[in-house]
DNA sequence: TAGCAACAGTTGTTATAGCAACTATTTTGC
DNA sequence: GCAAAATAGTTGCTATAACAACTGTTGCTA
């Protein structure tokens, strides 16, 4: 490993690269006039794959800060999207799940982001693909 | 380009890899009572290089959008590790530069950078480094 | 079983991200 | 020349990120 490549900074091309997927699909929303956010669909995703989790299970799924998760589903519940339900045997628990319409908005924006995975992969193979998986996972794992 | 593979969670793993990275950098400089955010850094790191730049400049350079800039150039002044300084011809653009402190700052916190840079890419390879940089460089161009 | 640690989640605060609207200049087009 | 357009930067607002401190609940253990 040689010092010059070391300085490069990948850094700054991960977050450039998120930047540019995240505003692409931001547009892409309020274009069509979905009325959420990268990060809100991101749950909604996860919500449906997993009908009923906890605050905590949802942060660890989504990579995400419990706070933020706090916040997040705060707009959902505000926006009937996501319910909340407690566990009558932990009373510290509380379960989330989508509301009806909830997974109406999941069926509904489901399709574009599809899509717009796609667009990003245009030009790369599936070996690409499992390239940046490995190098990726690698650097997760390499990080204390 | 099968199908799956397009639904696999590509922008889920950049943004977790980012975070980590983030996250241990933060760490590292709080550790070291550095007094810095890793986005303050690299604006500092920005402007070593390039010694004088507008804030137009400094967001394309970064990747970061312009009342970002706006926001921590504020703090760096703040900080008095940069300066402002008026353009005489064009009253409207401001030149930023690092103080004698930003400097020193940046001598200070950049070999603790190098060793953490070295940090993710332990168990890779140059060629993964090139990889990684085709791959990322392709979705970016890719994406609208 | 009393006390305390551990756990689940919320709230307060600061920072970054991005859009819209704004001020203040400079440039352009007629 | 002068109005309109373009440019440089700031401010207001909402959302996400992360830490610290907090409430309330459950589990552990001396």
């Amino acid at each position: 490993m040689t010092d010059t490549f070391v300085s490069n900074p990948s850094f700054f091309k991960l977050d450039a690269t998120l930047k540019k997927l995240r505003n692409y699909w931001q547009k892409e929303f309020d274009a069509k006039q979905k009325d959420i956010t990268v990060d809100q669909w991101l749950l909604i995703e996860n919500l449906y794959k997993h009908k009923k989790t906890t605050h905590n299970e949802l942060a660890r799924n989504t990579s995400k800060d419990i706070t933020t998760i706090s916040r997040i589903i705060e707009l959902l519940v505000k926006k009937g999207l996501v319910k909340r339900e407690a566990d009558s045997l932990d009373r510290r628990k509380v379960y989330l799940q989508l509301t009806p319409e909830g997974v109406d908005k999941y069926k509904d924006v489901k399709p574009m982001v599809h899509e717009m995975r796609k667009v990003g992969w245009k030009t790369l193979s599936e070996k690409d693909y499992n390239e940046l998986t490995r190098i990726l996972d690698t650097i997760y794992a390499n990080v204390p």
